[in-house]
DNA sequence: ATTCATGCAAAATGTTTGCAGCTGT
DNA sequence: ACAGCTGCAAACATTTTGCATGAAT
């Protein structure tokens, strides 16, 4: 099954639970945010790409949405500490996506590792702890902004 | 040497290189800081510590002073999620500390994990990246609010 | 018919900035 | 004396909320 159709599923799952409703804002925001190109979208971004498909929508209802992705784990929120909050979609099995992010000039590369994800894991369980999702970040200066290179 | 005087060597030494000049203000918010009993402190909790001390200190000086941590890397800022900011002290070489963060009741656990660490290491490296600091931080659901224990 | 969602505007929150006066060098 | 710092208040940016209307069940 195509990623999307699970995401989708596990929405229509929820709303149905929860006895909420299936309305034409919260498809357009589902299909804006889980096809948007670069990871880690801010709402000031989604927001954008939405009014043009929907040009009365309003920024409460993209927060009221992006929190209603959280609730159903399919989204996540991050902080890369240039105050923006960013959201993006919480990988399934076997998607990783961890980070390395420049303090002076902002860039962040992505990176995936098998052994951190593994020992990762080995932490969690440990603690009985059930993982939804998880950070890997390192801060520090890339190649172009390092200061003795 | 200890930790606080290492770190306020460093201090001081920023502070001759850039001519900004030693306050009272500063060392106050220092050492509430430094000594700050859990880690990532939140900017309200900091200054209400730090106006008990000097009861006349705004808001904005403990920004200022939190920024001037961060510039000299002694400082970092975090966000967890729930819309608070918080900021811990950098470690230094040994010192490890990733987090598990309960997505249901926000409880923080810390651990430290040497392999990960070690894969951080080596991922930066081939990256030509030059870490100072790193997150890992595992979310969901702990021990408590498991959905299925 | 009922319950929930939306859009708008207002409010709340968190952070930064301008500036006059004060402090450290 | 000078440059930088502080405290205050205002400005700013981001996110949340209240409410009347509209849409989905």
């Amino acid at each position: 099954m195509k990623l999307t159709n699970k995401r989708k599923k596990a929405l229509e799952e929820y709303i149905a639970k929860k006895r909420l409703k299936s309305t034409r804002q919260r498809n357009i925001i589902f299909s804006e945010f889980f096809s948007y190109p670069g990871h880690h979208v801010t709402v000031e971004e989604l927001y954008e790409r939405v009014k043009k498909l929907s040009p009365k929508i309003g920024y409460a209802t993209i927060y009221r949405t992006l929190k209603l992705f959280k609730e159903c784990d399919l989204a996540f929120e991050r902080n890369f500490g240039d105050g923006r909050t960013r959201f993006e979609p919480v990988k399934f099995e076997g998607e990783h996506h961890d980070h390395l992010i420049c303090i002076a000039c902002g860039k962040i590369t992505e990176f995936e590792n098998q052994r951190i994800e593994h020992y990762s894991r080995e932490v969690a369980s440990k603690n009985n702890f059930e993982v939804i999702n998880h950070k890997v970040e390192l801060y520090g200066y890339c190649s172009s902004c390092r200061r003795n290179k």
